[in-house]
DNA sequence: CAGAATCCTCCCGGATACTG
DNA sequence: CAGTATCCGGGAGGATTCTG
């Protein structure tokens, strides 16, 4: 039994305006690092990604799916369940996304400090 | 001297909807690599990048100058030069822009594969 | 629960033309 | 050469509502 996704997961980085970067679309990294520790249900997907609407997540996912990244798995069951799944493609990203995050851990703060400063020179002109 | 810039820099990974990361917004990403191996003018960053128009380049490079990425050293002359340069922020992000394409060499006809063999699923039926 | 359907908005990025 | 100044369209993504 795998661990239940944090809701905060993503809020370290949640000024994401000033990450400058992203993998793939909007949401597929963030997706690819939920579905790390194993196969996760739609529903489940949604709590720490928040501010996604069904409809976005569908799409995406579908697109992930397509593209050899994720397999989905539906259970013939009444409440339905549908399982998201990394593939073998797909988890090969994630040392991509490791390297990312560390990357950010490391030189976020200086972009922001940057960004102020330089906000600061056309503030006082 | 460095070496002029290949026009043709960017164009194996032309399918650029195929690939599933980008490095911050369109351009970024491509504008660090244009600058890995020195300063770089204006005009000269729009060889390999072709279809960019210098709106979009001019907002790009001033963005990445706000975040720390660049500098921007403009010699009074005429005709005026402008240089482009990576600080040690902007130099930082090569070894993720190199990973990122070693990821996309090794694993981009992976994707293309999947995502052609999705199609036909679609088309005959 | 896991979506589908519909409508809508914002804004990124392009096209074009002009200039110190 | 290195940009500005306008204008503009498309498409990603959000809000809302409904359903097997």
């Amino acid at each position: 039994m795998i661990e239940p996704l944090d809701p905060d997961m993503f809020d370290p980085m949640c000024p994401s305006s000033a990450i400058p970067f992203q993998i793939g679309d909007k949401w597929t990294g963030m997706i690819v690092r939920c579905l790390a520790d194993g196969p996760r249900r739609f529903t489940e997907l949604r709590v720490p990604l928040r501010t996604i609407t069904p409809k976005v997540l569908t799409a995406t996912l579908r697109a992930m799916q397509r593209d050899g990244l994720v397999t989905r798995t539906a259970y013939d069951e009444n409440p339905p369940r549908v399982e998201y799944e990394l593939t073998e493609l797909g988890r090969s990203m994630l040392i991509l996304i490791d390297a990312a995050r560390t990357w950010s851990e490391q030189y976020l703060p200086a972009i922001l400090a940057a960004r102020r400063a330089s906000e600061e020179l056309t503030t006082f002109r």
